[in-house]
DNA sequence: GTCTATATAATGATAGAC
DNA sequence: GTCTATCATTATATAGAC
């Protein structure tokens, strides 16, 4: 159901660069972007200053992560967008062996910017739109006036919403933990997604009315 | 439409503890939440020392803000979602006069976590709650199952997408061009958020009436 | 490639003069 | 109340030995 590729190897049979990307995705997933370089270079089993010869910088390291981390998400084929949200498919993808700190990373990530945040909100974008426009050919996802818009704003809305989450638990992540913590998010909020997607949020059409014929008046003088 | 009360005070006939409290709530804003004391000291005009001397610490100095900036919007007792979400709200907010360092330092808020930003969240819920359930009352708006946890999907969506906004312009928030950004983002949106609300995305029920049955089985062996 | 030692800069916080 | 001077800590980054 994932067509997952390769994804972060567990093992240890590792080019010591790979090794040091891999401790940085996950302390930067555990503890925010601005972990220092100390606590990476400790978990990779290696002197601070080797990740300096090897990545040049901090910046250095970051643009190799965000490089990495957003080569093997956009790899996975699967479509992003479903009747959840993006909730859904990344609660899918952090139960996955060894994606949990891809996740996490995608996360602090967006909560900080950078490089990766907006090419991966683009991509989920990019995503939706396909998703949304298969659904209106086969009848069953309502046509909108502006379907990129339109894609761009569930995209946003579910990303944004997870987001929001992360405040509670922002200290530190702990990514054994995210699966079931995103699930638990995912099953509290399904309930009123499914009637917001299904029934909508007004009885009637007057709001959207109003505003189609104040942006497109009538040809009167 | 909006009233507000008195606000961030611009004069200079200020308490030196009120100016450094204002000039760490204009830096929150523009450069996040660990900006250094050494550039609101300069802000305000004060050494930094006088910053510790009446906040004891960095944390007492957050605290003190975050109290603050809680109780300028609590006080506003107008409804915080309407049918643009809370964004709309905050597009008129941060368009009075003065007011925008205060939605600034929400964002960076809800970007960076800590006490006022799950309070914050918190209020606007209970804000949703209301507005929806006069709306269902009224006959405007569809009522729901789980009234509470819709609301709180509406308002955190609506937040959580307003958030996602930030990282493109991250390094440093214009407060004076934030009102204009904001109404930029808010008419960008509009008219795909009056369809869903309307329409809603689903042309039937089928997922929602599989997940109710799903939910509840029928009594059967 | 890898480490140790060090340079340099910035920060939060303290002490004491005025 | 306010400032200046200083401390202690922590960070990135560099230089050079092995």
């Amino acid at each position: 159901m994932l067509n997952v590729p390769s994804g972060t190897v567990s093992a240890e049979d590792l080019s010591t660069r790979a090794r040091i990307r891999e401790a940085a995705i996950r302390r930067f997933a555990q503890d925010g972007m601005d972990a220092p370089l100390r606590a990476i270079a400790a978990d990779a089993g290696v002197s601070p200053g080797l990740i300096l010869h090897h990545f040049g910088s901090r910046a250095g390291l970051r643009e190799a992560c965000d490089e990495y981390v957003l080569r093997q998400i956009t790899e996975n084929k699967t479509a992003v967008l479903g009747p959840g949200g993006v909730g859904a498919f990344l609660v899918q993808l952090a139960q996955v062996e060894g994606y949990a700190p891809l996740v996490g990373y995608t996360l602090r990530c967006l909560q900080a910017g950078g490089g990766l945040a907006e090419a991966f909100v683009d991509h989920v974008v990019a995503n939706a739109v396909e998703y949304l426009e298969a659904g209106v050919a086969a009848g069953t996802i309502t046509p909108s006036r502006d379907p990129v818009a339109r894609a761009r704003l569930l995209a946003e809305q579910s990303l944004g919403a997870l987001l929001l989450q992360l405040p509670a638990r922002q200290e530190h992540l702990d990514l054994d933990e995210l699966g079931v913590w995103l699930r638990g998010y995912f099953e509290r909020i399904i309930l009123p997604a499914l009637e917001l997607y299904t029934n909508g949020l007004l009885t009637d059409s007057t709001l959207l009315d109003a505003y189609l014929e104040h942006r497109a008046p009538p040809s009167e003088p």
